[in-house]
DNA sequence: CGACGGTTTGACAATCATCAAATACAGTGG
DNA sequence: CCACTGTATTTGATGATTGTCAAACCGTCG
């Protein structure tokens, strides 16, 4: 019951995990032993603090996720997201959480050793390399985005990132994929107001290049959106 | 004649790596065999390439340096700053770089090993980790002053941060340090124009809380600086 | 039905960008 | 030592983008 949900949920976690290293039947299977012990987290929940130690690496195996910066005015930013098949805290030998850590949606997670405690040479820690790179190179986009991009480019570069990403997990159709985020969290993740946000949706809409409603993304103009941001796929080879 | 170069030089480097471990005589002579081989770079030379491999980790012995990304319109943003001490690309085993780095002033920089060719246990890897770990604690600090903060205040936050890591350094009176960037990098660091950096420059020095000028900054009043951004010191431990 | 979270709309204000030019500064060569 | 050149800083006038405040609307769930 509990494995033939493992196995169900699977997908995901298991489809980017080995899009990033060729895994091998043992990675696979030491992955599906791990999903075996699930755990869920409700929506707005936290479930790992700033300045906390981490006790073991976090694979998303369901669900939105992300770190956040809370100011004591109330000023929120969402520094980065967690989607299926991300892992958290998977590569620092001194797991001291950098951030908080909040579930955006109903999540599932499982616990997975650490980078270290993995056998040299697996290709899951192969797997855990790249995916630690992509983390390092999906904050590098986030700041581009938040301190040279306008409110409608940093839509067009986030929504190109999450495609590719989901992409990366299996989620996501052609042009289109799930986008479970409120317009106030949009606007956290943005650096923006979620009145501007609003505003900003109906804009693309107009112009025929974004469609977000229903939680769900439609990207009409990929290479139109592409070109505006010059955006670039991280390459994970 | 090289080597005493090496040790008038080695100060900021060794005095913030032993700051983050307590390096044992090894560890520094390692490292001051490393500075023996210095390399010069001159300001505004580009000295590693996004998406190039980068063969050995680098050590910044002096200067300033950062990551930065350039649109094709030609807008810039400073990713990071790299200052005396900071490592360059030490943590990651695949290690294709995922930005350019460009020195701001005339560089020196030395080659030094990666973390995974550290002998295991070593003080010096453990000085990696914790550098690694204070690396991106910079860049979500980066993204909450592009995302959450005004000019005035991203200022305030930038510069406590230069303050604080600068202190780790040895470099840094009291409540004074270097600051040898143009008012035009500190605009692309901060997400702002050049003419709107000297407008809030001025607006700070009116008001008594920051002089920046010559080279220099002076922080009149840490406090008050630190609560207005809810400043919070990186925790070395 | 009522309550609540989320979306949408409008009127207005503030921050920051843009453009263009003046000034200061540093290094170079005569 | 001085003009000369290029870069960096400063200033002013104007406009665009985005934020703020407040209220209406909408859908869902108990």
């Amino acid at each position: 019951m509990t494995l033939l949900k493992a196995i169900d949920l699977a997908g995901p976690a298991i489809s980017r995990l080995s899009a990033l290293a060729p895994l091998q039947p043992a990675d696979i299977a030491l992955l599906k032993t791990a999903m075996t012990r699930c755990q869920r987290i409700p929506a707005r929940r936290e479930f790992v603090t700033e300045g906390n130690p981490v006790g073991q690496a976090i694979l998303m195996v369901s669900g939105w996720a992300c770190r956040v910066r809370t100011l004591s005015d109330g000023r929120r930013q969402i520094l980065s997201l967690f989607l299926p098949g991300d892992l958290i805290c998977a590569h620092r030998e001194r797991p001291i959480a950098l951030a908080t850590v909040l579930a955006l949606t109903d999540v599932t997670i499982c616990h997975v050793p650490f980078r270290a405690e993995l056998e040299p040479g697996s290709r899951l820690g192969e797997a855990y390399g790249v995916s630690g790179m992509l983390d390092e190179a999906y904050l590098l986009a986030q700041i581009t985005r938040l301190g040279r991009f306008s409110a409608y480019e940093r839509f067009a570069d986030l929504l190109l990132e999450l495609h590719e990403r989901l992409t990366l997990a299996g989620i996501a159709m052609d042009r289109q994929f799930p986008l479970p985020l409120t317009q106030e969290a949009l606007a956290d993740m943005l650096g923006l107001t979620s009145v501007h946000v609003n505003r900003t949706l109906q804009l693309m809409r107009r112009e025929g290049t974004v469609t977000v409603g229903g939680g769900i993304a439609t990207l009409h103009d990929v290479e139109g959106l592409a070109g505006l941001v010059d955006y670039r796929r991280a390459r994970v080879a």
